[in-house]
DNA sequence: AATGAATGAGTGTTCATTCAT
DNA sequence: CATGAATGAACACTCATTCAT
């Protein structure tokens, strides 16, 4: 089976999502990601238009990985124990510094374009969230507070384990929000 | 008083904080610099021995304005107040989008050279929060654990304002971040 | 009947010399050569061997145009009447730019390969006047003479033209050159 | 005595016009024209703003050279001689291929910016020949007919020759064009 | 026979850095 | 001390060409 033209395209994304966190977006030469994604380098202008719309695919994949991360969340029994899992994968990522988006959301939302809506994977996520507690009986709005506010911590936490090089942060923010979690009460 | 060399050095490095935020540190040449901070562009080599030891001047200067910024908060009453005021401080930056420092430093963290320390600024004032906490009785251990959920929270909704295009975030954190101040007990 | 190969070849040709002619050969990309011959953009290397054989192609379609347009001009009654129908089509040419040749030829020469002979439809008309001038009693050597001579204003009015965006040299040449050959006598 | 900027600025102009004259502008990189002035590559965007800044400069040089080469002709003694001492220069010119400027010019008119005004060297040496028919005592629109007659010629020589790899046709339309002028009555 | 997909070599352009003055 | 002029190394992007089908 032949690799196909989509395939590359999706390789050519998680490599430029890699070096995007680890050396930052602009620093990452075309010719960088081609090489990370084991594809010649003059064929990344076959499946982007420019360097922008690498952007662009990668605020997509940003958001499309929430969705499908938040499948897996949602495995668990209720709201209280699915927003848990959310929380217990942040610690868990990229060895315990938390999530990457929003330091990639945070210099992709500066590219030229008309590119990417860099806040297309936070939206997502804060979304998925509000959807939780509304289960559990709060109105849409009260949803969204909480959400945003489970939401701002984690990512507050990882912007800091980041910055400090600590996963620390990240560690005690989950704990503090697990609680918080769990005694929701509507 | 004439402008000397300092003068000029600190006045590229606030015009370089500035750009770093409006652009990337990146995206933000030594002209480009230069040129904000009004000063002819082969001088940038005079006082700078690199565009890397600009990245460290930057994350030297956010930490010295950390620390100029809370003699302004220590002004305030108690420490819950003093907390209080940081807090206000955030809400009132940057056009209701909240504190640049996170953005930069996250961007600052990836400069190549032994360059900066990108989280001066973070543990500049996570330090200044735990003294406050110190003063009302906490141990230096707890005292840094509610600093560090301070920050953490205010860090992360300037974060979600800046991706988000939305400065909700940040009233809403810091309305709960206040309250949660103000009912601390020892 | 069927398109067949050598019809595409003949798009291909006639797309390429619109091409060079309105933005130079050396500007026109084989997928601007392909798309407007409306032919799939990979086929151009089924029908040329490589942008020099297009190169080749062209010289040699210019040429046999000259032939082709030299029998219509054939048409009209004496010598003399046949070279003013020649010079007339000079001026109905382009919207009144004359000739698109020389300024195509000007660029061929320059070529990489063995490719074309540049020349080839110059030639083909100095030999075509020329043959006027033999029916007319002129020796082999005068009648090349004279027809170099046509073929040199005719040539040098498109040029004037091109070059200076206005028609008028076209046209002043043109009822210079007529009243010349009308004029000649052995 | 340093070699100034307009020094280096007038190398790389010769140095163009030389190769966009032997082998087109296009197919001239800027690192071919910098090796050719003896210039070092990355120096040319110190000089110009961008490749169609240099086309600009050819066509302003083409023009000034013109101006530079008719103070030359207009050395010798009356009208009739000095349009014949340009005559003489033509055929003289680049081994008796007389002049480049047409082929350069052809090829100029095409580039994109609001570039040059390709046709500035054949309006001036039109300008030139008409004032020496205007001092004969023609009128103005008489003297201007002449004068592009006569550039006309040999510029369509000079084409002739290229094209054809032959000299002939400019020996031949320079004595022609020498007669014409000598015969000139006003 | 015919072509869409893919790519390596090369192009114009930018910019951090140097250095003569 | 200070800086404008100059540049080499690198980058985003293009395109003639190849080739599997």
């Amino acid at each position: 089976m032949p690799r196909n033209a989509s395939d590359k395209r999706d390789r050519l994304t998680a490599a430029a999502i890699e070096l995007a966190y680890a050396q930052g977006f602009d620093r990452s030469t075309i010719a960088d990601i081609a090489a990370a994604a084991g594809v010649p380098s003059g064929s990344v202008y076959y499946h982007f238009r420019s360097k922008d719309d690498v952007a662009s695919a990668i605020a997509g994949a940003l958001a499309d990985a929430v969705v499908a991360e938040s499948a897996g969340w949602d495995a668990a029994g209720g709201p209280r124990e699915r927003l848990a899992a959310y929380i217990d994968a942040q610690v868990g990522a990229e060895g315990g510094r938390g999530s990457r988006v929003g330091a990639i959301a945070l210099e992709l939302r500066r590219q030229a374009g008309e590119a990417a809506e860099a806040g297309a994977a936070h939206r997502a996520l804060v979304a998925w969230a509000a959807a939780q507690y509304e289960e559990l009986g709060f109105s849409a709005e009260a949803a969204e507070a909480r959400a945003m506010h489970l939401i701002t911590g984690m990512e507050g936490a990882a912007l800091m384990a980041a910055v400090l090089e600590d996963s620390t942060p990240i560690e005690r923010e989950a704990a503090h929000l697990k609680r918080w979690v769990a005694a929701t009460k509507v």
